[in-house]
DNA sequence: ATGGTGGACAATCCA
């Protein structure tokens, strides 16, 4: 089974390219964040036709997300049943192939000191009562995947002197994260690309971010170790940067061999 | 240098 994970900022402005790579991809599962539409004005229609199902939760402007699958869901929700705090557009789990798939558009925070970035430390605690509620243990198999807006170690900005602290790389951000991830998830992601420089998202305003490295890695595919230890590759696909209308978010994927 | 670029949407908000 092959996982793909991808912030579209607008599925709208992406969507002519990212059909064509879904094409020549093939993932089995495309999980979607910041789609930035109403559920009334989702293009379903164009990704059914590419022979896609999509299930989508939104709203106008900002968050969103979305699944796009090649076989039909078992299950799909969204949100993380409080019915509040923007879970319900930040949040998406399918049940498919045996596996369950959270998707998630953790919140930015915008600025240490601000209402947004504690809002963030809370949605972080309230995502980790989301699975310990929905999954008995992570004896399940479970995958974690999105832009999760945390950079968890110094490997995963290209500065960390320099950019420490952030609201995606600071102590409290780093801790609400692996009190998640203490759930029993391991980085997939890690396990398969050590190597450093390795990142998934190169900011629009920093010139050439890309070719000078200037990287972070915020989008994340983590498992629960009865699907982590059948994972047998992961990938960053950067081809998104150079679509006529780039974003600033990569594919990344991860394959298991179920 | 308090910038930069890009998206939604219609003046700014958000990343």
């Amino acid at each position: 089974m092959k996982i793909t994970t991808f912030n579209a900022n607008s599925i709208r402005a992406r969507l002519p390219i990212l059909l064509k790579w879904l094409q020549e991809n093939n993932p089995d599962v495309l999980a979607v964040q910041e789609t930035k539409v109403r559920d009334e004005e989702f293009p379903h229609s164009e990704i059914e036709d590419a022979g896609y199902n999509v299930v989508f939760c939104g709203e106008k402007s900002y968050n969103g997300v979305a699944f796009l699958t090649k076989n039909k869901p078992k299950t799909v929700s969204f949100g993380m049943g409080d019915d509040e705090g923007e879970s319900n557009t930040r949040l998406g789990h399918i049940s498919i192939g045996g596996v369950e798939i959270i998707n998630t558009y953790v919140p930015q925070g915008r600025e240490l000191e601000s209402n947004y970035f504690q809002f963030k430390l809370n949605w972080l605690k309230r995502l980790r009562e989301y699975f310990d509620k929905t999954f008995s243990s992570a004896k399940k198999k479970v995958v974690w995947v999105g832009d999760l807006n945390v950079a968890p170690t110094p490997q995963d900005v290209h500065d960390p002197k320099r950019i420490w602290p952030h609201v995606c790389f600071c102590q409290d951000v780093i801790d609400a994260f692996e009190d998640v991830r203490a759930f029993g998830f391991e980085d997939v992601f890690r396990k398969h690309l050590p190597e450093n420089g390795t990142f998934t998202f190169w900011d629009y305003r920093v010139k050439n971010a890309l070719q000078r490295g200037l990287g972070w890695r915020i989008d994340h595919i983590l498992a629960t170790p009865p699907l982590a230890v059948k994972s047998v590759s992961c990938s960053v696909d950067t081809e998104p940067r150079t679509w006529e209308k780039p974003s600033d978010h990569t594919f990344v994927t991860a394959k298991f061999d179920l």
